[in-house]
DNA sequence: GGTAGAATGTAGCAATGGCTACGGTTCATT
DNA sequence: AATGAACCGTAGCCATTGCTACATTCTACC
């Protein structure tokens, strides 16, 4: 059984793209968070939220206004498009059942919150749907 | 509650870092694994493995070798030091974990051996504790 | 209306992980 | 011993995500 690549090939596909998926992931999230909280979403917002500097920040979102997932303008306030608004809403369900999931599978709140976070990256939409039927099966 | 900082901080703590950690995981893993198999580790072996170059390999077991994960010369075959073989010992139990909890929830195989892959490095202790728990208990 | 301070942007560096291209080693088989 | 094929190393490119240091813009307040 030397037949790992083909096996493994799809699991690991090409992580730096992937991770680069993760980035707009975070971030479109944080974007409809901080706006839903405050009003509005500056870089230092985003970089007080993932404790980097805005330089980091500044970079990325120049990136994601590329891909089309949100818009900006110098020293101004950053905003979704409709597809980053969409894209923000199944990241946040996402987010939510990963995090109810480890809740109710017993996993202390704080856990939950620091593990889904890494986790809900990862999660397909098939175990997603599992984990959504265990959320809703007959449980006290 | 604009007091995101703190709570995400640990949560996303410095991406890069936590890269490089999940790379030597699945690295000395995939090591420990190609051993098993066929009786040596070889840098094309892994390079097939990984569905990666061969570049790309012969760097990180270069990085990892400093990190004192594995030994090699050139040319020769890899294979792992002490810490390394503690290392992929957790990380393989942790994925057989991870693995088996997905299978339990009802997820097909092909997708819990795809998923479990991307979420093996983000389940903490607790969490996993937590999935033997789970797996452990009172089911068919 | 000027100015200080906060917020952003830019330049340029490092580490990590991709790659191709090219050159050097090893080893089995002749 | 030679040689060819498989294996491995090195040079050098790119993208992503960190950073510090410095420059610029906005804005609120005097």
């Amino acid at each position: 059984m030397t037949n790992h690549t083909k096996d493994r090939s799809t699991a690991f596909s090409k992580t730096r793209d992937h991770h680069a998926k993760e980035t707009a992931e975070d971030y479109v999230e944080a974007v409809a968070d901080i706006i839903a909280e405050t009003g509005e979403c500056r870089v230092l917002g985003l970089a007080r939220h993932f404790d980097v500097s805005h330089v980091t920040v500044s970079r990325i979102v120049k990136r994601l206004q590329d891909e089309k997932l949100l818009v900006t303008e110098p020293y101004r306030p950053i905003s979704l498009t409709t597809s980053g608004q969409r894209l923000a809403k199944k990241v946040k369900d996402r987010h939510e059942v990963v995090l109810n999931f480890l809740l109710a599978l017993g996993v202390d709140r704080r856990t939950a919150e620091i593990d889904s976070e890494g986790i809900e990256h990862h999660v397909s939409t098939k175990t997603l749907a599992a984990m959504r039927r265990y959320l809703n099966d007959d449980r006290p």
